[in-house]
DNA sequence: TTAAGTGCAAATCATTTGCATGGAT
DNA sequence: ATCCATGCAAATGATTTGCACTTAA
């Protein structure tokens, strides 16, 4: 938690009361190296600090993310996914039919974010980007149903 | 629903039963210019056909889905919405903050959805594909806020 | 005829909220 | 001392599911 003393501090500049729920819920987090569920992360703070409510948690997910400290991802599971605001970013392939997650690197997608930023001046959140569809081999399987039925 | 027969008759042309109530979820969706909520498919076919049931049309969805003919988005409304699978497409960008929605045209994307065709062997879903992120609007007041507070 | 599909009502499950209490500043 | 933040439990709301009944083929 030490190295993310910095962060946790930017909590408090930013004029919101410091809380150690706040202050944990961002620790885990930053020590994570891919995307959490709140579910996961009330789990993994309360290892070390048990006195954490699901509210705080939600609540400290919304105003982390107000705060551009963390970014909230929707891959598909039902329920939404947070990461901390990372760089260098790295996104997500997801395919609708055999739910395989296949990542790609932030360079595919930084044209496209330039894009949007000069012709719209729209600032897109395309860290740990989801783009749904289907892959190689769902592709393949699904041509072989067409022909089966025609 | 005249005009929308042959998309009908491609639910049984898939191997399934063509049911009223798959047929006039379709229907529904086929004579939207935009994106519907599940409920709002249902409010719609009992205008003519009262003999639908909430599961139906979940159940329809998911099928209509699977074959190809819909497509889901999740616009961040915290509900999934349903559209045709059409062409030519549109894309959104909605504003995280103010929740704003701006429609891009397609060819905005292409260079991306090819790249990802050619690189990764991925049909990315990019009918009605949503990109979060910030307007310039937004952009402009979080800059006042972070201002105020250093 | 008969398996696939529907209706109904209850279950699920992530997320939100109201309100009394507690703690950061 | 203030009032912002938390804990708790109950509410919400979209989607899913079990099971008996119906119907498209």
């Amino acid at each position: 938690m030490a190295q993310h003393l910095e962060l946790v501090q930017s909590i408090r500049q930013a004029g919101h009361r410091l809380t150690p729920q706040r202050a944990s819920v961002l620790a885990v987090i930053a020590e994570s190296e891919c995307h959490l569920t709140a579910e996961e992360i009330l789990a993994r703070v309360r290892e070390r600090y048990p006195y954490l409510n699901k509210s705080a948690v939600y609540r400290s997910l919304e105003l982390l993310t107000e705060l551009g400290l963390i970014h909230q991802t929707d891959l598909g599971h039902g329920r939404v996914e947070y990461e901390l605001h990372r760089h260098p970013h790295h996104h997500h392939l997801v395919c609708r039919r055999c739910k395989h997650i296949q990542q790609i690197d932030h360079a595919v997608l930084q044209r496209l974010q330039k894009k949007l930023a000069n012709e719209f001046g729209f600032h897109a959140d395309l860290d740990h980007f989801a783009i749904f569809g289907t892959c190689r081999k769902c592709q393949t399987r699904a041509k072989r149903t067409a022909h089966a039925h025609s």
